[in-house]
RNA sequence: GCGGACGUGGCGAAACUGGUAGACGCAAGGGACUUAAAAUCCCUCGGAGCGAUCCAUGCGGGUUCGAUCCCCGCCGUCCGCACCA
């Protein structure tokens, strides 16, 4: 028997509201979190019997508490997570802390803390707050990179990569801060002064570790076409990032030469041999090994060398510097003239990393060696003339030309398309020898340049290395490791602690047992964050840093969500990281990430107060009144600006602290709301309204489940032998939204996954209005299938509600641990169709038919249409297209 | 400068990538219940028109029976790279 009281009165809705009470998330969160907790729901453990499945969201830096991004980014992973699981797969989701880094360095130096105290405090704190929100991670797999446990086989693998040719040892600019006696990293650099000294930031030449990351600079590159699950963005981001070219190395016999140049020749690297006959100059980089060689017998060279080192690297001081050069007097011969000589410059605009570091300076087809052409007079030959263009009248006066024609003044290269003609170029001079050599060959270049993963920093991975005064280089024995940090450092002294503490760097030369020292370098915080993801497969594991036949089971990660800030460094490191693990044994996959979702940024309002000072939004209440909003301030009612929405930032101060709404509304309303609205990939705009919206989502589900206990047949239930057509029609709404359910999830569209739970549970409540006293077997049976497939479809996002409503409805077991329902097609498909009839393109009516009825029939229905005979006006139609299922066009 | 993405109601968005444009939600307005409030429930909600209907997916063209979706040209916003030879 119903209690019609229970259900919602056709104009009364105040019944259900009184009986059922409200869910009160802050008694149902902590206890299911405790449940699962005793019942180990989320330790994974190595079953093959099911499919695996690895889902991974980026591992935060232990700042200090979560932010909204963090409870988005986990929100996301936990759905995948939590479905998949449902679906039967054995999930491997895993949490962790990305634990070294300077923020630890520099809290220790303001706060007198150790850093290894600081950050795992940070841990702690956070840990507890991953916690509250009740994501079904394997927390038996934590781990830290500024755990020895986990270092130690980091330091291993150096060791190894070192073994197999992986590292190397090389000279390299850095920009070192005198003041603070530290290497910065370039967003660290501001108008050339150091962010925290203000010290004027010079070019400094440091003997740095280096992985060799160009070793695999052609496999990165075309393996990313194998990576159909990776957003095209990000794909492209790293294409253009390894930035390969097609070019030529072309050798250039020295003519004339100062007496101190002992060199022969100058080997250039261009993209365009084709314009070699326009050619006017050659350009070396002031770091090129010539040029330094020619400035040491030219103090005024030295000068303009030394003035192009201290020239800015940031992306403004490039763009303003004007271009300079300098005659360095020498004389080369062009490859195909004998008679033809052109000067040699040094000029600031030539980078050494790229290519050989020095270019042949064509000014007709170069925006660059025009502009310096123009300064230093050197003119220019047209040799590619555009095809609107007259070969006899065309001119290069301001604006070189870089477009496709036809060759010119380029004796037999002269009426070539460029391609023909670089063809041409390549073939002569591959067949003309220099000194024993061919004059150039072909090349393919790539702006990747090798990781430099040297830190002068404590807080990182020791680099194992011993320096001896006789035996050089030597790697730290592997029975040594982990070669630990010292607890014992002062932060009062500027520079590297490591570096002046008093024993840590004194050792034995393990060759000759000579007094020698450690490297006090550690490494980029990049390395510890490029292969955690293997170390989850097997975390505890003391005697190697994988276990190749588990982390060859569980990689590659079949979901990997995180923010687009690291589409290209990270990404690429690790997938650097796992081929060099490939060739070092310890496990047997290129590519680490078959799945990436790059998601967007929680935004919010921003406020000013009349002093121009920004204002966090738990200091306002927002007053509306009609379509206009005002802001005030809590303290002094003062009227406060509401200004754009920009990305939460503390210096803005537009920051929800995550904790605030967990105790306000709790976990599943604020990952709900995080996954309503708005498209994952995009960026969600933090209101309060939007919460309070998810949260009234919240009670209306539990009154929703509430009256439908009530009247459900109970728990396993069988199915009738025959269904009325109301059991029918709610199977049919059940079946139909969860298999839309499903395959937004799938698709990683939570947005219209939740969009489509709220149209099934409206569809729910609608249904529910047609129920009377005495509710039929077969009704029942449609409306225990409903409810558990509505607990179901909420679940992945609101789990804490999920279980509740789970436990409500009489299951014995967590929702946690339950298979998703398997929906059946039959009922997932109506067998009526609703068809648009359209005249002429515009809609004139629709018709409702059998999804199986044939397109005659359909297209006689058209036409008897009441709206189509109106439209038709008494014409005869042309033509009748029908698209079965979908669409009538009547051609008039 | 080079490369890429996006532009749909007051707002976030949806549209099975060629087939009823605006699902789902937020905000707003009206109403019911209440002494009142909260909560809940009902109705309206792109624009014009009493209506049949017309207009509308940044703007202008094109292809098509049919275009938010494909093509061409503009305008605007955002992102990545940037002296890469």
């Amino acid at each position: 028997m119903l209690p019609r009281r229970s259900l919602r009165p056709a104009s009364n809705g105040s019944f259900s509201s009184m009986i059922n009470e409200r869910y009160n998330p802050r008694e149902a969160e902590p206890k299911w979190q405790r449940i699962w907790e005793t019942r180990g729901t989320f330790v994974t453990r190595n079953d093959t019997s099911r499919p695996k499945y690895y889902v991974l969201e980026m591992f935060p830096y232990p700042s200090g508490r979560i932010h909204m991004g963090h409870v988005r980014n986990y929100a996301m992973g936990d759905v995948v997570a939590r479905y998949r699981r449902a679906k039967g797969f054995n999930v491997l989701h895993p949490m962790g802390w990305d634990a070294f880094g300077l923020p630890a360095e520099n809290a220790a130096r303001q706060n007198k803390t150790n850093p290894a105290t600081w950050t795992y405090a940070n841990i702690a704190t956070m840990r507890s707050q991953l916690k509250s929100m009740g994501l079904s991670l394997d927390w038996s797999r934590e781990i830290a990179t500024c755990d020895s446990s986990y270092y130690k086989h980091q330091q291993r693998m150096f060791l190894d990569f070192l073994k197999a040719g992986l590292v190397e040892r090389k000279q390299s600019k850095v920009n070192w801060d005198p003041v603070d006696q530290t290497v910065l990293a370039n967003e660290q650099v501001i108008d050339g002064k150091a962010w925290r000294s203000g010290a004027t930031v010079v070019q400094r030449e440091l003997t740095q570790w280096f992985l060799k990351i160009t070793d695999f600079s052609k496999d990165l590159l075309d393996s990313l076409d194998t990576l159909e699950r990776w957003p095209e963005k990000v794909r492209l981001m790293q294409k253009n990032w390894i930035g390969r070219s097609e070019g030529m190395k072309v050798r250039f016999e020295v003519a004339a030469s100062n007496s101190n140049v002992a060199t022969k020749e100058i080997e250039v690297f261009t993209t365009r041999p084709d314009t070699l006959f326009g050619a006017r100059f050659i350009a070396l980089s002031p770091d090129h090994p010539l040029a330094k060689q020619a400035a040491a017998g030219n103090a005024a060279l030295a000068d303009f060398v030394a003035e192009c080192a201290k020239q800015g690297t940031s992306a403004a001081a490039i763009e303003t510097a004007e271009k300079k050069g300098f005659d360095t007097g020498l004389r080369v011969t062009h490859p195909f003239d004998p008679d033809w000589t052109l000067p040699v410059y040094v000029a600031n605009f030539v980078l050494i990393e790229y290519g050989t570091g020095a270019i042949f300076g064509c000014p007709a087809h170069d925006q660059r060696d025009l502009d310096f052409s123009n300064i230093y007079g050197l003119g220019n030959t047209p040799v590619v003339c555009p095809p609107d263009q007259d070969p006899a009248t065309f001119v290069v006066d301001k604006t070189a030309f870089d477009g496709d024609g036809v060759l010119i003044n380029s004796r037999f290269l002269d009426g070539m398309r460029i391609e023909a003609a670089k063809e041409e170029v390549a073939r002569r001079l591959t067949a003309t020898e220099l000194f024993g050599r061919p004059v150039a060959e072909r090349t393919v270049n790539y702006r990747l340049r090798d990781w430099g993963i040297s830190r002068q920093r404590y807080w990182g991975c020791p680099i194992p290395i011993i320096h001896c005064e006789a035996c050089g280089v030597v790697p730290a024995p592997a029975d040594q490791l982990p070669i630990t940090l010292p607890t014992d450092v002062d932060f009062s002294v500027t520079g590297n602690p490591l570096d002046h503490h008093p024993t840590w760097k004194h050792v034995e030369c393990p060759n000759c047992g000579k007094p020698s020292v450690r490297e006090t370098d550690t490494m980029d915080t990049f390395v510890d964050s490029s292969w955690y993801f293997a170390r989850f497969t097997d975390p505890t594991l003391e005697s190697a840093a994988t276990d190749p036949a588990i982390a060859n089971h569980w990689l590659p990660v079949d979901q990997y969500i995180g923010g687009i800030e690291h589409a290209i460094l990270h990404l690429l490191y690790s997938r650097f990281f796992t081929r060099a693990m490939e060739k070092t044994g310890y496990l047997n996959l290129k590519e680490p990430f078959a799945g990436l979702f790059t998601q967007g940024m929680v935004v919010h309002e921003t406020y000013k107060n009349n002093d121009g000072d920004w204002v966090t939004p738990a200091e306002i209440r927002i007053e509306a009144s009609g379509e206009k909003r005002r802001a005030f301030g809590l303290n002094d009612g003062a009227e406060v600006e509401i200004g754009p929405i920009e990305k939460m930032s503390k210096s803005k101060k537009n920051v929800v602290d995550p904790d605030d709404i967990i105790g306000t509304y709790g976990a599943d309303t604020a990952r709900w709301f995080m996954l309503s609205d708005s498209p994952p990939d995009r960026d969600i705009i933090w209101s309060d309204e939007g919460v309070q919206g998810a949260s009234r989502y919240v009670q209306q589900v539990w009154r929703l489940i509430g009256d439908l206990a009530a009247i459900a047949a109970p728990v396993g239930a069988s199915e009738p032998t025959s269904l009325s057509d109301s059991a029918v029609a709610i199977r049919r709404l059940t079946h139909r939204h969860l298999q839309q359910v499903e395959q937004n999830i799938e698709r990683l569209r939570f947005n219209t996954a939740i969009a489509e739970i709220r149209k099934f549970s409206n569809s729910l409540i609608d249904s529910l209005d047609s129920v009377t006293e005495s509710i039929a077997p077969d009704v029942a049976f449609a409306y225990r299938e409903a409810a558990d497939g509505l607990a179901m479809a909420i679940s992945p996002m609101m789990p804490h509600l999920a279980e509740e409503s789970w436990e409500r409805l009489g299951h014995p077991i967590t929702i946690a641990e339950a298979e998703w329902p398997v929906v059946d097609p039959r009922l997932a498909t109506d067998t009526m169709v609703l068809m648009p009839v359209q005249v002429n393109g515009k809609k004139r009516g629709e018709l409702s038919v059998d999804r199986q009825l044939d397109a005659a029939t359909i297209e006689k229905l058209a036409l008897e249409h009441e709206g189509v005979q109106r439209a038709l006006e008494g014409r005869a139609p042309r033509k009748v297209i029908v698209v079965p299922g979908r669409i009538v066009n009547v051609v008039a």
